[in-house]
DNA sequence: TATCCATGTGTACGCTAGTACACATGGGAT
DNA sequence: ATCCCATGTGTACTAGCGTACACATGGATA
């Protein structure tokens, strides 16, 4: 208490509500749970962000913006001369690598769109965008089955917890490309 | 009450908990919740199912199962003559037909395996069991490929609203197959 | 037939949740 | 300098949750 006059109040908010899907899952979100890791009272939690959607949205969209960063990173997936397969299936071991957290963080609030309607135009927003950038590259089709099968690989190693295997997904990513 | 002896309480408790998934979402399952559904008391799908990962366990395997009997009921993906891609396509449009509740039920709790240990070897079960029956007509590899694939297309569609598009997917389904 | 125990029922407890609201404070518009 | 209102704080209410437990019942087994 007595942090009165907080600029950052907001986005410390929506940090502390990363870190706790991080930690608990979407299950232990909470105005609660929030507030107590953004240490601010918990009236401060439910002024921001009116229901626990309007958070989701805030942390999934701040969630968005680092994946797109390491996407933009990667200037090889815009120079032509590269091997755009080989380039995503590098980017997925540099997403896989080390503390999976992020990544956690980050499909957890994305597939939360199937049931909260709230969550979708932002859920679409990465889709697009992630696509966008790649139909830089080939055709918009072949983009968006990219996304989609990048998406699949993704999601078959966090669910059922097999390796990230980069050699399969750079095969596999080629023959999409055609 | 007053229903003693009741040699499928356990079976309706898990249909009712499909119901409750495909009303409420996960987020509105509880032991309770599924008891009322049910029309059973409270101690009885506590008594049947210790825990909720319990009871999702339970009623992802007999998702999967509905969904593995629509895969086998499509005889022509066994013909060797048929267009592998095209089966698949068509696939995808019986599950998108209609009323699309109980394909977000299989996925809601399919993708409850990513932070649900206890969910994951049925999510295993389920992705290599319709990678296996895949194989039959293609190597492991492009198997498991089309399963990711298909995955993300039918996230892609469930997440963001787009439509189901039959022909995209077996374009892009084709060219996994090579 | 006698017994046992898997199954069924009802209730209570402690905890956490979202919500609501009254009040405090001080930066910035006037 | 004054005042307003966006922002911050503390607390209370009600509802729903998992859990635990005592007790009831009658098929299955010996």
């Amino acid at each position: 208490m007595a942090r009165r006059y907080d600029p950052e109040r907001r986005q410390r908010i929506i940090d502390a509500a990363i870190r706790v899907v991080g930690e608990k899952g979407i299950a232990g979100l909470s105005h609660r749970s929030v507030a107590a890791e953004a240490d601010v009272p918990l009236g401060s939690t439910t002024y921001h962000f009116k229901t626990l959607d309007d958070l989701m949205v805030a942390a999934l969209r701040q969630a968005n913006e680092g994946y797109a960063r390491t996407v933009l990173a990667r200037g090889a997936l815009q120079d032509p001369e590269s091997d755009l397969a080989a380039e995503l299936a590098a980017l997925g071991s540099e997403w896989f690598a080390g503390d999976r957290t992020g990544l956690e963080v980050e499909y957890e609030l994305y597939l939360a769109a199937l049931r909260r309607p709230a969550l979708r135009p932002v859920a679409a927003e990465w889709a697009e965008g992630f696509a966008d950038c790649l139909a830089l590259r080939t055709d918009p089709v072949t983009a968006r089955a990219l996304v989609a099968l990048i998406d699949g690989i993704c999601l078959q190693v966090l669910l059922t917890g097999v390796p990230y295997d980069e050699g399969y997904a750079r095969e596999v990513l080629a023959r999409v490309i055609g």
